[in-house]
DNA sequence: TTAAACTTTCAAAACTTATTGAAACTTTAT
DNA sequence: ATAAAGTTTCAATAAGTTTTGAAAGTTTAA
């Protein structure tokens, strides 16, 4: 395979993969362009490269800046800004991680909570079955925050060496 | 809070966290709905629990049953269908994993084993580039993989206490 | 201070996805 | 065989999301 035609591909996938994650998908492909490229690359590159307009671009620089993906870079002597992208595969898993418990566990966590203290009869089934249902979901969401707040911390080789040999 | 503030509650923080991770809304809260009730539900109660159409609900019910999330019960003597939720919150999360592992990561997987394929110059940091990212995330959703092929496999109390003793 | 270079904003348009509702279809009981 | 009860389909529409592009704003150099 042709180095173009495969750059081409990743984009497209890392795309489609970022909308199925509720990530829109210019956003991933703006990250996916930047990941695969050595250079920094200004506004208009990106435009061109991905054939997006200028609106769309900046809005969604400035998303990934906001998720911690990407940075700007200012070259000596220059005007243009420049954007570049962490390369390294575990923080930028880490990152989104990090983000995502922020955005969408927590609140989970919350609301569990809150409903953990709801009161009723133990003997009405409608309350047992609720009861039950938020209880456990209330205990895996733990389970789940616990585990990624110990990824967030944990090196690469270490998480996975952990994780795989207690599992192999 | 009261029994049926906590049940709405519930169930649109579940519709919400749903859309968050690409399912979709409705689909989400039939599961809520459905989870939440002692007994197996008709469409007509589903229909009028969550205002929803006829035409939606139908749907929305056969994707449930389609991520083996749902299953269809006969009442005897009665002509009816019923839907009931599996209760097991466990089950839920690894049929859930089972799923996405099929319809998300296993396609990844399979574009990042063509990629790393990609034949180049070692010298050209475009190549270089490329291809670290690719390797980088090949290994890691190797990873993933290997981790949820564990989880399908396993008792949750076995799973969570061997992950939370070596991270503890 | 001015004007060129560049960035940001946001209302309108394009596109995508979800929902409705009525018609078609299937099953069952008589 | 028929009609009642129930289920499924799907074209039309509504709702939601993303993208555009032009105007407004900002920064820099001369």
């Amino acid at each position: 395979m042709e180095l173009a035609a495969a750059k081409l591909k990743f984009i497209e996938a890392w795309g489609k993969l970022g909308s199925e994650w509720g990530i829109n998908r210019t956003m991933a492909q703006v990250h996916a362009l930047l990941l695969i490229s050595p250079e920094a690359l200004t506004t208009e590159d990106i435009m061109e490269s991905l054939s997006i307009s200028r609106g769309n671009a900046n809005m969604t620089l400035r998303d990934l800046i906001g998720w911690g993906l990407i940075e700007k870079q200012h070259k000596a002597g220059e005007r243009k800004e420049y954007f570049f992208a962490d390369k390294d595969v575990w923080n930028i898993a880490r990152q989104v991680a990090k983000e995502r418990k922020k955005r969408e566990l927590e609140p989970v966590l919350k609301i569990l909570n809150e409903l953990s203290t709801v009161a009723g009869d133990e003997k009405d089934p409608e309350f047992k079955t609720f009861k039950k249902s938020v209880t456990d979901i209330n205990k895996l969401a733990n389970n789940v925050d616990k585990t990624l707040e110990t990824m967030l911390k944990a090196e690469e080789n270490w998480f996975w060496s952990s994780i795989l040999k207690v599992f192999k």
